[in-house]
DNA sequence: GGACTTGAGTGGTTTAGACCATTGCGATTA
DNA sequence: TAATCGCAATGGTCTAAACCACTCAAGTCC
């Protein structure tokens, strides 16, 4: 169609509609995918190279997008297979294991560690408490139905909460805190952004290093305003999905359409 | 093709630390990264190369993961610089001009095109009409202080807004909603996930084909719980993040740590 | 039967080199 | 002076080839 675009870099007379051809490549295996149902296989990286007249490497890059996105899933001498498409979690004060039920899905979750440490100076201010005081931080790996779907790294200060590393296991942390120190969550400010996997957190969620994540930070706080813990989450980008609902700051008076105004 | 379901596969215990070379290159690069000030260039890929003995090749793949976390900006022709961090967004009902002006950048719109067509069945459920109906489609160009940021597509049902393609412009479309409809915004549910850039976001936002980029899936609704509009945005994960504050569902009953279990 | 070995096939990493496209600047020219 | 050209440097794409690491099943041995 045609699309005009103002002052925007167009000029060069010799405008190329350069199009690589990994990315070509690319297209055509979409279409390609389109046929095979989820979880059927491709065929090899050379196979595919030589069929389509390309480099190993171009098929690669293709490859390489797709798997980004979710579309395919690549397993290490084994083949290359048809993704699943994403789950979904609800961006509220909820519960993994609820919003993992209520997709029908089974929800598991293991301590990986859990190890006290020193705050240092940020931290100390994230938890309310003084530079060096003992921090508790639990590592936990989520899952779905058995596949690993996010790494989770809490951090809880142990002044407030004495002899809390004793009591934490694979169950809900937050009711330990609330049976054990009589604490509920009241709200939280959490960050969403993009993140390549570290080696370490790929080898724990079956995943390729180097391959998207959604990067959550969660700073959770009392009912009373107290700062709970903090909480840094890495989920599978090609597997999740976030959802929020929003609603209007305030109800209706001169305002509101100026605060919505786009 | 294959039946059985791969990636499920977790091991424990023995871990090679095998180490790719163009991720101990990576931590180097940003080592010698954190010496240099936002802006500031680095060598050339060919010198890296030679300079710590691998192949362009590794060298690229370093680099590329790093651009893609944000961490470096790189020009065609020009040279690679340090990045300069992520601006932070709200997730609330708010407007994309106030969040930026809030955080001292200059925000801009434009317009790009505004294009009428029918509702396939699923778009018109989404905006509450019939299939077939007239639906407005805007794409806009979003900036902060003149760079690049977002671009995002709208859908509105034509029937509902009457003549409402001679009001846009490159202002604000909320305000043309309240000003000719009396509609405001109410609640919007909104989701967010990975994605990569096509060539021609890529070419609009002045980024790569294949770079990280934040989808986010708007659907809006009026004070009365009508639909008003669909929206699908995309922003550059190297320069976005979002946030949003999470209340507790509810104030103090016995379901509530139920709930909040995790 | 059960445990082990082996090897073919798969994806993962790395190399060296070629060529393309864009940029920016110095030298040249009108 | 002002515009233009040329060119070197930069990043982007692609190839061909080698080797590594992992998986899986067929074959072997006890």
């Amino acid at each position: 169609m045609g699309e005009n675009l103002p002052g925007d870099a167009v000029e060069n007379g010799k405008k190329s509609p350069r199009t690589p051809k990994h990315w070509e490549l690319k297209e055509r295996l979409a279409e390609l995918l389109r046929a095979v149902s989820p979880g059927g296989s491709l065929p090899g990286e050379r196979a595919l190279a030589s069929e389509f007249g390309v480099s190993r490497t171009t098929v690669r890059k293709a490859l390489a997008e797709l798997t980004a996105e979710g579309r395919l899933t690549r397993v290490h001498g084994s083949g290359t297979f048809a993704g699943e498409g994403k789950l979904t979690q609800r961006l509220q004060l909820s519960s993994y294991t609820e919003d993992m039920r209520s997709h029908g899905r089974r929800p598991t979750s293991s301590l990986l560690d859990a190890r006290i440490g020193a705050a240092d100076p940020e931290l100390a201010a994230l938890l309310g408490i003084r530079s060096g005081d003992d921090v508790l931080r639990l590592r936990r790996l989520r899952r779905a139905d058995g596949e690993p779907m996010a790494i989770e790294t809490s951090r809880l200060p142990l002044p407030r909460f004495p002899g809390l590393d004793r009591y934490v296991g694979d169950g809900s942390l937050y009711g330990v805190l609330y049976q054990h120190y009589g604490v509920e969550l009241g709200h939280a400010e959490e960050t969403i952004e993009t993140a390549l996997a570290t080696p370490a957190e790929a080898a724990l969620l079956g995943n390729e290093a180097g391959a998207l994540m959604l990067l959550l930070s969660r700073h959770s706080f009392d009912t009373d305003g107290h700062p709970v813990e903090w909480v840094r989450s890495v989920y599978r980008g090609d597997r999740y999905k976030f959802v929020a609902t929003l609603v209007s700051p305030q109800s209706s008076d001169d305002s509101v359409h100026a605060r919505l105004e786009r």
